[in-house]
DNA sequence: TATTCTGCTGCTTTTGAAAACATTTTTATT
DNA sequence: AATAAAAATGTTTTCAAAAGCAGCAGAATA
């Protein structure tokens, strides 16, 4: 569903909320620690995350990611297109190159609706609401 | 989502029982001339999914791969499974090992939803269904 | 000001899917 | 029997994602 990347993204982002909403900055080494990610390819997911403004960044001592006011609302769907790009949802199901409403694969009404629940629930996530579920004990980022 | 080996499978299966309705067995040259599939990947498909006896084969000439009567009932999920197996339905969003009911990732409520959708609609549809559809020219497998 | 803790960048290695190639085996037809 | 057509099998090549590694640059605190 969702590459390598997507998932330790995702993942590091809801944790850093969590953290960074009790005031703290988290370094990658403790970010991976506690998520059980690689280090340096998380790094550089959250690097590029940081470069287009979704998350932030700061160096030195006490520095580390964490989430501006600014970026409080991110949603889900905004982590995935940011990392994995549009892909999941226009490429047809059977790989057909023009596959659209008028020159339909077989399966692509079916598939439509799917991807469109898809959709709707990455638009309406909000990291909060997942930071949120997994502070209190109601969900889990490792293992 | 599905894999490519998969998207090459469920067009040729399609193909084959559409030509196959008609009482002819079709070679794989033909089969992906037809659907626009690299020849040697797809043969190995559909060689394993004959091998389980999904569609049938004939040697020789005037031989080539076609749907028995008691394969006439093929439903989506059974060649899913047969070439990508049962991960689609089984693996984490986030990819964390232990996710499960007792122990979910922060999404996974919202993905068995999704999921489960995706599983009716692979167990519900048959290939009779999509073939006909491609012979009343209401849907296409190349392009 | 210097040290040390950070993120940042580029390069290399590894892994597995995808694809191409070559060969063998089976079988109908002549 | 010979031939040609087709599936079946095994090997090799290609390529991109995933991961690891080493060095660079910025920033804060002592």
């Amino acid at each position: 569903m969702f590459s390598k990347a997507a998932e330790y993204g995702i993942r590091a982002v809801i944790y850093v909320w969590g953290q960074s909403n009790k005031g703290l900055k988290m370094g990658v080494k403790d970010i991976c620690k506690e998520i059980d990610a690689p280090e340096f390819f998380t790094a550089k997911v959250l690097q590029s995350l940081a470069r287009l403004n979704i998350i932030s960044s700061a160096k030195g001592p006490n520095g580390g990611f964490y989430i501006d006011e600014e970026q409080e609302e991110i949603k889900l769907i905004d982590l995935v297109v940011a990392i994995d790009g549009d892909g999941i949802f226009r490429g047809c199901a059977l790989g057909l190159k023009q596959c659209s409403e008028t020159n339909p694969c077989p399966i692509h009404k079916d598939f439509k609706a799917i991807r469109d629940d898809l959709t709707h629930l990455l638009q309406t996530r909000t990291i909060r609401e997942l930071a949120q579920d997994v502070d209190k004990g109601l969900a889990t980022l490792v293992r």
